[in-house]
DNA sequence: TGTTGCCCTGACGTCGGCGTCAAGGATTAC
DNA sequence: GTAATCCTTGACGCCGACGTCAGGGCAACA
């Protein structure tokens, strides 16, 4: 039932380094035996797989601190409390605006590309033409 | 027609040490006049454009290499080279990826929350009814 | 008794794209 | 002359979430 730094991070696929870093941000308690050795228990593992949830959803180490505080009053689950409840949604409000960003950019890249190739395709059209294309300077004068 | 490091920062609205730091990786070429000075010219302020531009689409510095280079060796436009089409389908193929996995994020936090604000819901109700919740143990024991 | 394997703390390294400070030289304005 | 504003190089700081190394302790097994 008790474990040490180094199976506890395994079970929770993760690093005793990354353990000890979540303990000096004050998120994970650190109990000790009489030798020093850091040990943990079955509550720890949940809450460490909780912190790693929400990491993998992109959350920061901060915004992760509701969720353990409230596992850690005795709620079923970490998002039990209002405080999760208000991360969750402004991490919504965060995702929406980025993926809307994104989206934006992406359309401007695509458009973009789709420019440059029509160009790069109306120059090799002028290039096949017997006729000779518009003088157009391209590529012209000093090389590399 | 010639200007110096905080006048081509200006005109290109970013800073002389983000200009610097171009030229420490070879981005940006750095004339020097007599006194030492770094000295620009209009093509080298639509160089820095074309490095801003896509530094505002979220591509690294690195990717932004292909398009100065091409502007550098005479084309009118940085993504006038198959090396600069090669980055933008690369960045649309990741913004995709990407996207895809914010909103794999948005709808899996949107469960969540949903789901968490139901079960907030079910006890309030529990508390309301005059008969009393289940004793679901919810909030016992050890407190902070 | 040695060897292996876990554990400890402390501290520096990483990555990108700069910001900021220090210490000094050049140019221009008055 | 000197004050103000530019410019130069060099170097450290920042952010987040750890990785990695140094130097040493504890435990178990041969």
């Amino acid at each position: 039932m008790c474990m040490r730094i180094g199976e506890l991070a395994a079970r929770a696929g993760t690093t005793a380094r990354t353990l000890r870093y979540y303990e000096s941000r004050g998120l994970l308690p650190g109990r000790r035996t009489g030798n020093g050795y850091r040990t943990y228990d079955e509550r720890d593992l949940k809450l460490l797989r909780q912190i790693r949830t929400l990491q993998d959803f992109g959350f920061d180490l901060e915004e992760t601190r509701p969720f353990v505080e409230c596992l850690r009053a005795g709620h079923p689950e970490g998002d039990s409390c209002p405080a999760s409840l208000a991360v969750y949604r402004r991490k919504l409000d965060e995702l929406d605006v980025l993926i809307g960003e994104l989206q934006s950019v992406r359309a401007k890249v695509g458009a973009q590309l789709a420019k440059a190739e029509q160009a790069r395709e109306a120059l090799a059209a002028d290039a096949a033409v017997p006729g000779g294309p518009e003088p157009v300077c391209e590529l012209g004068g000093q090389e590399l």
